[in-house]
DNA sequence: GATGATTTGTACGTATGTATA
DNA sequence: ATATACATACGTACAAATCAT
């Protein structure tokens, strides 16, 4: 669930989202330049929906647009992405800290179901699974909010990491310490200590960062 | 200093401003209808820049864009108003918390430059100007993060509510009480206590939320 | 330093889809 | 329910600027 329900059809956001896959992907590299009229070949349109992708990424911070000189891929230094990744941590622990406070126990139950149900992907080692309820996880934290503006900024932020979390998640037993840090979180909501659940969420989020560190630290980047 | 040195003069981005400028002010109400001719006869372009200020614009909230129905200057509910505020807050004390353990020196005489500087400006009872300082000081703890991405993001979100900050400033004796709390952050800051810095941060920008709250609770909005 | 090639920025026409009578 | 009106979405053409020779 994302952001309308209703279905649209527009060329432009189909372009968008394929160009936002390509570059969480790593397909196109930072820096590459964009051509307009390339990529209008490539997606078998015009130039008038690429340009309007283009402009909506540049709104995201995706692409870099200069005047007259052409629109080149965002340069993710490996700086920034570890910028984006503290920054996603404080407002997650921002997030949970409210979270604590608000949740409703219908909220409170499907938590703990998620939690529960992670548990045994956890112990068969299905990744990618797990990977599906951590997402539902955190976005169901972010809803309890009941901040309908912080839930969109977190899921905003959330995604653009997205691609960068994948690989993070592989790194030694990353899963299970996961499974074990959404546990302590839990706790702490469930004794209503919002200010720890804060904390233990903000580690709980380096500690992915730092695997992900790990993982460029001798690497493709930089 | 926004962000790019050199000078751009691409008519989409002046038409994003000055849309960006009469949402924000009011000028265009919530809700109202953005007709892209009528746009493009009022600043003497052609449909398209319009239709390019108008992604970007959605990309960042402003307005509403449903397929072929039409763009819309976005619901600012004064609940959204307030949602964006207390996203504010907890941005704001993320900041500030993580400001606490890296400022440089530097940047700490400069903050306490600017805090001392207002002090005079309180005296006078100058808000415009106050307001003015304000907004370097919450900027120079934004960059004390050292953290690029989460300085623009604040950057970002201040801009936004720049609008609904400007009546804020002028309700009772808020500007006093601003310096006030100002000064409080600066100690915490001073005695190396993120966590309290953090506090009273948050504390600070939830007391001008409520300023604005009881602004529009007997006013034009709702 | 000037000139040509390439690419972006802007304008406008047409068709499709939505809303209203 | 059908048709009409209207605004948008897309395509294409032209103008202007950058960069390569």
């Amino acid at each position: 669930m994302t952001e309308n329900g209703a279905a649209r059809a527009l060329l432009s956001d189909q372009i968008r989202n394929r160009l936002t896959d390509e570059i969480a992907s790593g397909a196109l590299a930072p820096g590459s330049a964009l051509d307009e009229q390339q990529l209008a070949a490539r997606f078998g349109a015009s130039r008038t929906p690429v340009r309007e992708a283009l402009r909506q990424l540049a709104a995201t911070g995706l692409v870099e647009v200069r005047p007259r000189r052409g629109v080149t891929v965002a340069q993710m230094t490996p700086q920034r992405v570890m910028d984006m990744f503290e920054t996603m941590a404080e407002i997650e622990a921002a997030c949970v800290r409210l979270a604590t406070y608000r949740i409703t126990p219908l909220e409170r139950s499907r938590l703990l179901d998620l939690h529960e149900a992670s548990k045994s992907l956890v112990a068969r080692g299905d990744v990618d699974a797990y990977d599906g309820f951590n997402q539902d996880f955190h976005e169901t934290i972010y809803r309890a909010t009941h901040n309908a503006f912080m839930t969109e900024l977190a899921l905003t932020l959330r995604a653009r990491l997205h691609a960068f979390r994948r690989t993070q998640l592989r790194q030694g037993d990353r899963v299970v310490r996961s499974y074990d840090e959404h546990d302590a979180v839990l706790v702490a909501i469930a004794q209503g200590d919002g200010d720890a659940a804060a904390r233990l969420m903000r580690a709980h989020m380096l500690n992915a960062s730092a695997a992900f560190g790990r993982f460029i630290a001798g690497s493709a980047l930089d």
